[in-house]
DNA sequence: ACCTGAACACCGTTCAAGT
DNA sequence: ACCTGAACACCGTTCAAGT
C-alpha cells in the first residue's frame, strides 16, 4: 500500500490529498520545486488552505510527491547490499540516487536540508540504505575506509545540483560521478602537500 | 582603481551606486543572495527604481558586490601559475575559490549560472585563471589529463553549495576538497566495472 | 541624465466562516 | 473533521512624473 495514505482520512480529504500530489508532481516537473503553490491548489481544485492543511510546508509536499521514488531507493539499496561486487553495487546505487535527486529542478536542495528531510520521512530510510552500501564498500576495501559516508551522500547531492544548472545535464552527472568514485577509491593526498 | 566605477556617472548616481553596493553586501551577508531588494534600496536611501537602473537583475548586483573578490581570485591564479609545485598551486586556488563562493548563502548558484556569469563580468576572468591552473597541473601530470577543467570548477562550486547547507560548514568544505583532489589525482575506475 | 515612489502583479500564509 | 476563499503581508518590477 502506498505510504501516501498511511493516515485514515475522510473520503473527500483523501481525494483532495491525492489530487494535490498529482498536480504538484506535474507543476514541479514543469517549473521545479519552486512552482507556485497557489497554482497547484487551483489546478487541484481546492483552496490554498486545503493545501496547507495537508502539507504544512513546501518541503513537506515535495517529499510526499517523491515518496515512492525514495522508497525505491531504499529497496534498491537493500537488494544491492547482497551483491558480491561492492564496488559495482555502490556505483549503481549512487547513480540511481543522483538521477532520483534530478527529477525536479531544485530537488537536491530539499534532500540535503536536514530540517526538511527528517526522521518522519522515507528520505531517511533511503539515505540509510545508501550509507550501508558505502560501509560495505569500505569493509570490502574497494573504497577508502577513511571517508565519511555522509560526505559521499553530500557529494552525490552536489552532483545532482550541478546537473540541474543551465547548460548541464545527465552527461555531466555521469562524468562527475566517475570523478567522485575515483576520489573514493584512492588513498588521500600524497603528492599534494598540505596547505 | 576599483572596477565598480568603470563608467562615468553623475556624482549623485555614483554615490547611489556605491551606497547600494555597500548596503547589498550587508544584506547578502545577513540573509544570503536572496535578500529583499526592496530592503536594500530602502536601506540605501533610494527608490527601488534606482536599484534596478544600476543593476537590472539580482545576479548583476550580486556579481558587482563580489567583483573585488573575483579579481582577487584572478590575481591569485596568475601568481600561482608561476609556482613550481602545480599540485600545491591547484589546491591553494581551489580552496580559495570555494571560500570565495561561500561568502554569501546562495552565492555558488550565481557563479554556476552561465547567463549570470557571462563575458562582461570579472567572474569569467576568475574562472579562466582557475582553468589555467588545472591545465598546468594536468601538463605537470600531477592530476589526470582526462578530466574536463569545467568539471573541476563545477565540483568546486558544488562543494561550496554543500557547505552553505544547514549543519555544514568550513570543515566539510575542506574534507570535500580533499575528496575532489583525490579523484583528480588518480586514474579512472579499474576495479569499478562500468554499469 | 538620473531619481522617485506609486502602482501592478504575484505569491505564501492565515483564519473566520461554512458544511 | 475538513474545506473555502477572502484577507494580509511581502516582494519584484515597471513607469509616469519630476528634477
Amino acid at each position: 500500500m502506498p505510504r501516501t495514505e498511511h493516515r485514515r482520512l475522510r473520503a473527500d480529504a483523501a481525494r483532495n490529498r491525492q489530487q494535490l500530489l498529482e498536480t504538484a508532481r506535474e507543476a514541479f516537473s514543469r517549473h521545479g520545486v519552486g512552482a507556485s503553490l497557489d497554482d497547484v491548489a487551483r489546478a487541484a481544485g481546492v483552496g490554498p488552505g486545503t493545501l496547507y492543511r495537508h502539507f504544512p510546508s513546501r518541503d513537506e509536499l515535495v517529499l510526499a510527491v517523491i515518496d515512492d521514488g525514495l522508497t525505491e531507493m531504499q529497496v534498491l539499496g537493500d537488494e544491492l547490499l547482497k551483491d558480491s561486487d561492492a564496488a559495482h553495487a555502490l556505483r549503481r546505487w549512487l547513480g540511481a540516487y543522483i538521477e532520483q535527486l534530478s527529477v525536479f529542478q531544485g530537488l537536491a536542495a530539499t534532500l540535503v536540508n536536514p530540517p526538511a528531510c527528517d526522521e518522519r520521512h522515507t528520505c531517511r530510510s533511503a539515505l540509510a540504505a545508501g550509507m550501508a552500501l558505502i560501509d560495505a564498500a569500505a569493509s570490502a576495501a574497494v573504497i577508502r575506509a577513511d571517508v565519511d559516508a555522509n560526505d559521499v551522500l553530500d557529494m552525490a547531492a552536489a552532483i545532482a545540483w550541478i546537473g540541474e544548472q543551465p547548460n548541464r545535464g545527465a552527461r555531466h552527472r555521469k562524468r562527475l560521478l566517475e570523478l567522485l568514485l575515483a576520489g573514493l577509491r584512492n588513498p588521500p593526498a600524497e603528492r599534494f602537500s598540505a596547505s
